[in-house]
DNA sequence: TCATTAAATCGGA
DNA sequence: TCCGATTTAATGA
């Protein structure tokens, strides 16, 4: 194991206020390791004895309904922690983390989750803090499913990529990672199809450009504006 | 309005 | 060239 740097942690939200020498025990007890895209990085129901930092990459939370269909819950851009079942009560992960690109992530064993907590200033409200987005995201994502017509939640689900996720380019904002029809129909409850109509519609009307497993959106604001209700 | 089915085409290893 | 990704059209709920 190469020995880590304490500038990978310093500007990470969870450690920021730790002094080098805290970041030195804690660096020293953490395996890093990398993954090539696609891979698990931990399952859905297995026991949960790490969690992660995410240094570098994207990962894709997924659920598996009861169907065998693959539900994608978020995305998690690096700089964040993942898989820390135990601050919110489990023993076992809640869902599947697979990386969308190749990605490097930190992992310590669960028991250091209360020491970390009880010793490290800001940790946990730093924590909890990425625990009530994220569950505000999903719980904005279920009442969308459930109210907004296809074309809205396509586009706020892209809106929500290119907040999370975007990286900006001269024309637009740019998704980061390798995405495909079929994963935005994951996330929005419909088809690959329908998604692969919307995208070539809006395409053609300039608000977005895309080809294979990349979108880049030119118009937030007309996304946001057909997110927005409109009953018609 | 949208899913499903089927078929054709595209594009990247 | 092969195979998954994507598009397009037709059909039915």
């Amino acid at each position: 194991m190469p020995q880590l740097d304490e500038s990978l942690l310093t500007h990470l939200p969870p450690f920021s206020k730790l002094e080098r020498r805290q970041l030195r025990t804690i660096l020293d007890q953490a395996s890093s390791r990398r993954y090539e895209p696609g891979t698990a990085i931990f399952e859905e129901d297995a026991p949960a004895e790490r969690f992660y930092l995410l240094l570098d990459g994207y990962v894709r939370v997924v659920r598996v309904t009861p169907t065998g269909e693959q539900v994608t819950a978020l995305h998690i851009p690096a700089g964040q922690l993942m898989g820390f079942a135990k601050a919110i009560g489990r023993q076992t992960y809640p869902a599947t983390a697979i990386t969308a690109t190749e990605s490097i992530a930190l992992s310590w064993p669960m028991r250091l989750w209360e020491t970390f907590a009880a010793e490290y200033e800001g940790f946990s409200t730093e924590t909890y803090k990425t625990v009530g987005t994220r569950l505000g995201e999903i719980n904005n994502r279920v009442v969308e499913i459930s109210t907004l017509q296809v074309e809205q939640r396509v586009a706020s689900a892209l809106l929500r990529l290119i907040h999370q996720t975007g990286r900006k380019v001269p024309d637009g904002i740019e998704i980061d990672f390798p995405i495909t029809r079929q994963d935005l129909s994951e996330m929005t409850a419909t088809t690959l199809h329908t998604v692969s109509r919307l995208l070539s519609a809006w395409e053609k009307k300039g608000m977005v450009e895309s080809r294979r497993k990349r979108i880049k959106v030119l118009d937030p604001r007309a996304l946001a504006a057909i997110s927005e209700a409109r009953i018609e």
